[in-house]
DNA sequence: CATCACTGCTGAATCGAATCAGCCGCATCA
DNA sequence: TGATGCGGCTGATTCGATTCAGCAGTGATG
């Protein structure tokens, strides 16, 4: 304990605390005891016990992560690692709970987390989406991760969605695409991943004096990809660039291509969201706008241990991940 | 706090403690006064401050979770899920590193989730496979999750994946498959899945006076489970039945069936292993022997908080989940 | 030469629980 | 009647740090 090193370097305990702590030249401490004491610490091989610390300071060097599913889903667990890391970084570690949905046990986790002292909690959510702050975050220190309140002024990161949009179209314009569909809508009303990529795709196609061709509307699973693509297919539909709205429903449309007998890229473009793995096992690779998980929970984190940080939402880009299912020109 | 408490109550802290510990009726606390100290803290919404315990105990309610990268991967994060559920079931809570497989990294989470006196730790990996255990858990209360070490009885959570290949063989041959081949082999020799899966595939085709036909080298990815299977059907290859290592290489097998002209399950049978989500967006869906990710998770907690637990490993069964790939008889 | 400021350090209290070693009063027993 | 036991509770210490208030010694200052 550090009574021990004090003792071996024959200095009080205050002045070795005073030393550990950084506060060495605050406090006016001769090198020479600085020395001593470090020695002491090195010989000893002392670690400060967090529980003692914590005691007194009510900070405990952990952050708090409260999810819906982010773990459980395939993708947005990178949000995990990113935020593990960053916390790692700044000397913290991540206390993690998974309500799976239920308000109930997100109660209890975010009331355990707030027992332990907690120096903070990220709120995460596997769908971008607005939502409500949970009750017991009130006056709590928190971030928001790929969600929004917009009741109220926290701080808050999301992928930015509209940019996304632009750089999908972009994509499928440059490679002299002119008529584009959209596969997939986003049915929850909370979501805000479809309305806002949906924003950038129509402000991209304006900015070249073009609007989508028209719209696919199914919701975001293979299944539905494939079935929604196939009936528009089957009813006449052509296109020369589609953007899907992720990579599960891209996959449903190449099934559904394939069917009929079309080529991507040859017959027509593709472009989706997500940037998930999916879109590397694609053949060809599918071209997708990615969502940067691992940077947007690292990011959370770092605003939440970032005591200038004054809230707001801050919006990280989404870069096009390169694949082959756009025509080269 | 506990004085307030038991100044509201009229009695001492002592008894107040005792009381909220369970202790009431080995100190002979009388009833009354165990109703009073209740009212009194539900009156208060007292709330023990974890960190005095702790101080104290030595005990924080809080289990570590290290492991190389199971959340950055897709499906392995089911782990942390079940880990989550399982420690939240026993009042604790997890506290999650990820090392990205770099072990200075893995250390200094080790070390630094030991400073916080985590009541034990579980160390997972992402890949099934031998390990050594880290210096920095020796003598640490840890169970090993996704993995094993040869070398110390320890407490460890595999999944059965003999057990796996047994039930992988058993579908194909339900289905009338004699012709069976094996697509993938784990090149990494710490790898325990593969070699596992191969025990099981063969005993089970032996039960039935049968052996693999033939085994298609390759790892474990899309590209290369395609390109195998290809190079193989180009030679003239075939099967009645194919059991392929994992989804994703079985979704390379199907790109190359499919370019052959071979349909899922009309020409052959196809099962594979992971359970992933991917499983069931492919065309025909996969029948494939799941990885309970989830159970293994909670399974490893439970034990590490088991203090009857004695060691050993512990194999969790792998069901298989159906899909259309395996022709129905 | 008294006052003052400054350097370099320390003593003791504090955080909020857990827990050991009793203590008081009353019934029982020889 | 005095010893003994037991039911029901409490005082004081402890866990290991942080931190406030303050105290010697020294040199400068008026």
């Amino acid at each position: 304990m550090l009574a021990d090193v004090a003792a071996e370097a024959g200095v009080s305990p205050t002045t070795a605390s005073y030393i550990l702590n950084g506060r060495a030249d605050e406090m006016r401490i001769s090198p020479a005891t600085v020395a001593k004491v470090r020695a002491a610490v090195a010989d000893l091989g002392y670690r400060p016990n967090r529980s003692a610390r914590s005691l007194r300071t009510r900070r405990t060097a952990t952050v708090g992560l409260v999810s819906d599913r982010i773990a459980g889903e395939q993708h947005g667990s990178g949000m995990l690692t990113g935020a593990s890391l960053a916390a790692r970084e700044l000397d913290h570690l991540v206390v993690m709970g998974e309500s799976g949905g239920d308000p109930e046990l997100e109660r209890l986790l975010i009331e355990e987390m707030l027992e332990r002292d907690v120096d903070g909690v990220v709120y995460a959510t596997h769908t971008a989406r607005t939502v409500r702050l949970p009750q017991g975050l009130r006056g709590v220190r928190s971030v928001l991760l790929n969600c929004e309140d917009p009741d109220e002024r926290l701080p808050s990161v999301v992928p930015d969605d509209v940019g996304g949009g632009h750089a999908a179209v972009a994509t499928l314009l440059a490679a002299g695409a002119r008529d584009v569909w959209v596969v997939g809508e986003d049915p929850v009303p909370e979501a805000t991943a479809g309305p806002r990529r949906m924003t950038g795709i129509r402000a991209e196609l304006a900015a070249h004096g073009l609007d989508i061709s028209g719209l696919v509307r199914c919701d975001w699973s293979v299944t539905e990809g494939f079935e929604a693509t196939s009936r528009w297919l089957a009813d006449g539909g052509r296109a020369d660039g589609l953007v899907c709205m992720n990579d599960r429903l891209a996959m449903g449309a190449y099934q559904a291509l394939a069917e009929h007998g079309l080529r991507v890229p040859e017959d027509l473009s593709v472009v989706s969201f997500d940037g998930s793995p999916l879109a590397g096992w694609l053949r060809p690779q599918l071209t997708s706008v990615e969502l940067p998980f691992a940077e947007l929970g690292a990011l959370a984190v770092r605003r939440l241990l970032d005591a200038g940080d004054h809230g707001g939402t801050v919006s990280v880009p989404m870069r096009v991940q390169q694949g082959g299912s756009v025509r080269r020109r």
